[in-house]
Parts: structure tokens; C-alpha cells; sequence
DNA sequence: CGACTTTGACCGGCGC
DNA sequence: GCGCCGGTCAAAGTCG
């Protein structure tokens, strides 16, 4: 397996704020002094043009940064399915028997999605997993492919978890939203029962939540999130069916790579590493919450971890202000680029695309 | 009475 | 083809 033929790095980075550049000096050459009022009225018009330019631009290069958070989501991904595909190549190479201890039937839905290895959810882009020509794809592969594909475009998955009080027997994330449950389920793994929530709030949102109490600590409630509200919060995360009495919780957010856009990278729930603490409560959104979260972010690799530790109020929203992440954004490069395999793989990415476009051109 | 929860039945995917 | 399993449905029950 060749990296280079796997990871897209055709990142398109350019800013374009030529334009904002340009704007300057052409409005220090319109000002003139013929006329005092015609020149505040001008300079006002300017004014007016300028703010309306920033505003524009400001929002196009919001709609950027929108973009490349994106990329680097999407550059994430292409890692960690590299990474894991590596793994997997390796391990069945090296002829180990992977029999987990429960079932020895695997499903192939489980290993596609499966919530404890996120790196597994993360063959997403099929784009670059296609376009490999020396790995010999069967059938069956093209339509796992085309699965995972259909699977990445239905559903964004988040995990969280929530350490909650080992009494409370209730599976209940409070996370600002509205949940109605449809249904409880005892799965194979874990004696404690699954319970499945719809959004309620709007008619149409896509969103379902899987609740379920860890096997390991059943005082952690694990809430899987598929897909995206196409609705804002409800922000009253003490009403409707998901409200929950008990007293402050702990809670994990482990965001899938690629699979959603605030935190571009995969995580992991029992990751080890060096703890960055980053106190985002305010004093605003603390009157009607009683929960403190503990959201943590690693980077792919387990050895070069570091997990980000961010301490804020409430469930959903602190993850959409930008400070968090620019600053979730930032830890995940640092730890990207401190990961030697990643600059490994980039490397040689970079290298493929160039000798690839120098093949193609002819020339550098 | 409407909204929500509970829970057994059902369905489809998957492995053998 | 069969059985297992996760996910969903829907009727009945509960609650405010």
C-alpha cells in the first residue's frame, strides 16, 4: 500500500485577500479636498463601501476557514484510515488471530462504524481509497467502499460520554437538545441496555442518539450522536425528555475524525498524555447550567497523544465558539505535526502528488 | 388530551 | 438457509 496513492493533499490554501489589499491605497487616491461637505459625504460613502467590503470579507474568509477546517477534517480522516488500514494490513500479515473474546463473529458494519475504534469510521473518502490501482480491489471491497461513502455523507457521529452519579440508573444526556426515545435495546457487549433517541425538537432533523452505560464504569453514560441538527439549539437543556436532575457530571466529547467539523481529528476515550487545560466557562452560560464538561481531544497516535482537557458549561454549544476551535484547531496541528509517522505519510504524499504532476506536466 | 416512555415484535444485514 | 444481532416500529401505558 503506497501512501501517495491514498492521501489527497490537493489542499487549496490560497486566502485570495488580495482584494482587501488593494482597496487601501485605491481609497487613499480618491481623497481629495475641492469640497468639504462633498468630501465628507464621499468619505462616508466610503466608509459605508469599506465596512460593507470588510463585512463581505470578513464573512468570505469566514466561509474559508470554514473550508479548510474542513480539509484538515478530510486530511484527518485520510490518516487515520491509512493509519488503520496500515494496521490491518500488518496485523493480518503477521497472521494474529484478531478473535475478540464475546464473538468471534465480527460484523462487517461493526468494523466499519464501530464506536470504540474510531479510526475505523474514518475510510471515508473514497475519492482517494478508490484511486489506489496497485491494491487489488475486490468486489466486495467497491461495495464496502461505496457503503462507508453512503454512510459519511448520511451520518456525522459523535461520542460522549458523561460521568454521571453511579445511582442514577437513568440514560439521560443532558445536552441541550430535545429527545424523544424510540426505543431500549440489551446489546451483546454490555448487559446494560441501549437506549435510542430521536431529535424531537424539529420535525425533520435527522439527529439520533444512542445512550448507553459503559462496561467498564457504569457510572459513564456513552451518547453516540449521528448526523447533524438542521435546527439551532434549543437551549433549554433542562427541559423536554433529556433533562437530567443529577448533580455535576463529567463530560467526555469524542468527535469521530472527519465527522464533524469542530474538532478535525480523531480521539479517544482512554487515551493517555499530557493534559491542556482550557477553561472556557463563562460567567454568562453558567446561570442555567449545572453540568461541567471535560471534552478531550488526542491526536491519531496513542504514543504522541495530547489530550486537551476543556472545562466548560454547557453540551453542545461550547464546541461552536470559535476560540474553541481555533484553539481545538491549533492542538490538533501540534499534534499532527509532532507525529513522525504523519510527517512520514505527508512526506510522502507531497512527494507523490509532485513527482505525479511532474510525470503529467513534464516539468516542475 | 397530548406528549412522552416502555417494551415486545418485527425487519434487515451479516456470518456461518 | 438459519440464526444472531442491532435498529426501528408501534401499541399500550404513564405523566403533567
Amino acid at each position: 500500500m503506497e501512501f501517495t496513492s491514498l492521501v489527497d493533499t490537493s489542499l487549496d490554501l490560497s486566502f485570495r485577500l488580495r482584494p482587501v489589499l488593494e482597496k487601501v491605497p485605491k481609497q487613499e487616491v480618491q481623497s481629495d479636498f475641492t469640497g468639504l461637505s462633498r468630501d465628507i459625504e464621499r468619505e462616508n460613502m466610503g466608509v459605508k463601501n469599506e465596512a460593507g467590503d470588510l463585512l463581505e470579507e470578513l464573512n468570505r474568509v469566514s466561509s474559508e476557514n470554514k473550508k479548510l477546517t474542513e480539509m484538515l477534517t478530510v486530511v484527518c480522516e485520510n490518516y487515520n484510515a491509512l493509519r488503520n488500514q496500515m494496521m490491518e494490513y500488518m496485523s493480518t500479515q503477521n497472521g494474529v488471530a484478531e478473535d475478540s473474546s464475546a464473538g468471534s463473529r465480527k460484523r462487517k458494519a461493526e468494523s466499519i462504524s464501530n464506536i470504540s475504534n474510531p479510526v475505523n469510521n474514518n475510510n471515508n473518502n473514497m475519492d482517494v481509497v478508490h484511486g489506489r490501482s496497485s491494491e487489488s480491489s475486490s468486489s466486495d471491497e467497491e461495495s464496502c467502499c461505496k457503503k462507508l461513502r453512503e454512510e459519511h455523507i448520511k451520518a456525522k457521529v459523535t461520542i460522549v460520554s458523561m460521568k454521571t452519579d453511579a445511582s442514577d440508573t437513568s440514560l439521560i444526556v443532558k445536552d441541550g437538545y430535545q429527545w424523544r426515545k424510540y426505543g431500549q435495546k440489551v446489546t451483546r457487549d454490555n448487559p446494560c441496555p441501549r437506549a435510542y433517541f430521536r431529535c424531537s425538537f424539529a420535525p425533520g432533523c435527522p439527529v439520533k442518539k444512542k445512550v448507553q452505560r459503559s462496561i467498564e464504569d457504569q457510572s459513564i453514560v456513552v451518547a453516540t450522536y449521528e448526523g447533524e441538527h438542521n435546527h439551532p439549539q434549543t437551549s433549554k437543556p433542562e427541559s423536554g425528555a433529556s433533562t437530567n436532575t443529577s448533580t455535576a457530571s463529567r463530560l467526555n466529547v469524542t468527535t469521530i475524525a472527519g465527522t464533524t467539523t469542530s474538532v478535525p481529528c480523531s480521539t479517544t476515550l482512554n487515551s493517555s498524555g499530557p493534559t491542556i487545560t482550557l477553561d472556557l466557562t463563562a460567567p454568562k452560560t453558567v446561570e442555567k447550567r449545572d453540568m461541567k464538561m471535560n471534552h478531550s481531544t488526542t491526536s491519531p497516535t496513542g504514543a504522541n497523544s495530547i489530550r486537551t482537557t476543556t472545562t466548560t458549561t454547557t453540551g453542545g454549544e461550547y464546541q461552536n465558539r470559535p476560540e474553541f476551535q481555533q484553539f481545538l484547531i491549533e492542538q490538533m496541528a501540534t499534534s499532527l505535526t509532532k507525529d513522525p509517522s504523519f510527517k512520514a505519510a505527508l512526506a510522502a504524499a507531497i512527494s507523490g502528488k509532485i513527482f505525479q504532476h511532474n510525470n503529467q506536466t513534464g516539468r516542475w
